[in-house]
DNA sequence: CGGTTCTTTGAGGACCATCAATACGCGTGG
DNA sequence: CCACGCGTATTGATGGTCCTCAAAGAACCG
C-alpha cells in the first residue's frame, strides 16, 4: 500500500488518533528527503510550504540577525517543525540546518490545513502539539531571563544526565559551539562554565560529560519543573 | 438572556466562528471578576482551572525564581491567558498580576476542553490563537538573544510609536521598572539606554516618549518583521 | 599527514549589575 | 498650601560577568 512508507509516523501523537482516510490524505502528497550534514534546509522568512518531521538524524533551529546567529532548539526523531508557520500560513521565523545526516518527512502545508479543517481529531492533536511547543518556548525564556549562564549549563547537564538514565555520564548530542549558542553564551564562556562545574561534581572530557556527584550538581542547579520539566 | 454579559467577547477571534450553542456552553459557567491594581491573581505552579480574558485594564505576566523575577508579557483587552495550560491541563508557567484596575472574564478549563472536543470551529480558533502565542514567544526569544539591550529598547520605542499612530510621541503603558524587566535589563540600565537614544532621535520626559526623528530611530533599531512583526 | 575546524586558555575591555545617594512625583495628612 | 513619606527614577562609582581578541592545543577529515 502506498502510505506504508509513512508507517513509522502513524503512531506519533500528531497522527495516532486520526482516521485512516485523513492519514492517507496527509501522506498522499508527502515525501521523504535525505539531507547530508550541515545543510541549511530552511531559511527564515521563506514561506512555510511544508510541515517537517525528523525521521532520523538531528536538526538545529537557529536564527540570524545582523551577522550574528543563535541556536534556538535542537530536534531529534520524531520531532516536528515548524507547525505554527504551517497553520498560520506565515513565513518561517527560524532557519533549520542538519547537524548530522538526516531523513526528513515533508507534508505539504496545504494538506495539513485541509485535513485540519475536516478531521477534528487532527485539530485536537495539533492543539496539543502547539501547546507543548508554546510552553517549551516559555520555559526556555524563563531559563534565559532568570538564570546565570553557569546555572543554565548546570541545569542542561543535570537534565540530560537524567534523560540518559542517570548512569554517571553522557555524550553531548551537539558540538560545544552550538550548545554555547543555545545557552546564550560564547564558546569561550562555555569552557569556563564547564571548568566551574568541577566544583559541583561534573567533569568533562571532550564531548563526554561525567557526573561524579549528582546531588551536588542538583544542589547547585536547583532544577525546577516549571523551567526544566 | 443569560449570556448577554459576555457579548463583548463574542466577536473575538477565539469565539467569532463558533456556534451559539458552543458559546452558551462556554459562558454558562463563566464569570466576571474585578481586580484592584497590583493584585497577584495567578501564581505559577497552580493548576489552570480557568481560561482568563482581559476585559479591561492591564495585566502583567511574570515569573520568579530564586528571589528574582522577570516580566514576560503585558496584556491588554482582549488578550487571553493562559490557553496552553488550560488545554494541556497543566500548571501555570507564569504568574499574573494586575498593573491597573482590571476586569477579567474567567471560563472554567473544563468547559473549554469540553467545547473544544465538540466544536471543531472552536478547536480551529484555538489552534490559531496558540500559533500566534507560540510565534510571539519565539520572536521575543530572538529579540533577547540577538540584540543588545539598547537595541531592544530602540525597537520597543519604534514599535509602540507606530502602534500609537506615529504622532511623534506616546505614553509608556507600564512603569519603567517593569519595562526594564520585560526587556531583560535593570531599571538603572534602562535609564542609561534612554539617555543613549537621545543620539538617535528619542527624548524622554517621565513616561512620555518623544520621537523627534523616526527615521534616525529606525536606522538604529533596524526593526525586522521576523522579530517585531 | 596537512589543513580545517573546534576547543581551550589567557589577557583585556565592554557591557551590564549592584550599591549608594540624590532627585522627582504623588498622595496623605497636618 | 506645605511638609512629609513612600515609591520610583536618575546619576555616579565600582565590580563582576561576559564578550572580544589572540594564540595555542586538540580533534577531525580528506
Amino acid at each position: 500500500m502506498h502510505s506504508d512508507r509513512f508507517q513509522e509516523i502513524r503512531s506519533l501523537p500528531l497522527f495516532a488518533d486520526i482516521s485512516d482516510e485523513s492519514f492517507a490524505a496527509l501522506t498522499r502528497g508527502a515525501y521523504v528527503q535525505n539531507f547530508p550534514p550541515h545543510i541549511e534546509m530552511i531559511t527564515e522568512g521563506d514561506p512555510a510550504d511544508f510541515l517537517h518531521i525528523v525521521a532520523s538524524g538531528r536538526i538545529e533551529l537557529f536564527s540570524s540577525w545582523d551577522r550574528s546567529e543563535s541556536s534556538i532548539a535542537f530536534l531529534k526523531p520524531y520531532d516536528t517543525f515548524i507547525l505554527a508557520a504551517t497553520i498560520k500560513d506565515r513565513p518561517y521565523l527560524m532557519s533549520a540546518r542538519t547537524v548530522e545526516k538526516s531523513r526528513i518527512i515533508m507534508i505539504p502545508s496545504e494538506d495539513i490545513r485541509t485535513v485540519f479543517e475536516r478531521d477534528s481529531d487532527f485539530a485536537k492533536a495539533i492543539v496539543v502539539e502547539l501547546a507543548i511547543c508554546y510552553r517549551g518556548a516559555i520555559k526556555q525564556m524563563k531559563n534565559i531571563k532568570l538564570r546565570s549562564s553557569a546555572e543554565r549549563l548546570a541545569n542542561y547537564v543535570a537534565k540530560h544526565h537524567k534523560r540518559a538514565g542517570s548512569t554517571g555520564s553522557f555524550e553531548l548530542p551537539v558540538e560545544k559551539r552550538k550548545l554555547a549558542s543555545f545557552l546564550s553564551m560564547t564558546p569561550e564562556n562555555l569552557s569556563r562554565a564547564f571548568a566551574a562545574l568541577r566544583d559541583h561534581g561534573v567533569e568533562v572530557s571532550g564531548s563526554l560529560i561525567l557526573i561524579k556527584d549528582p546531588e551536588k550538581l542538583d544542589a547547585y542547579a536547583k532544577p525546577n519543573s516549571l523551567i526544566d520539566g
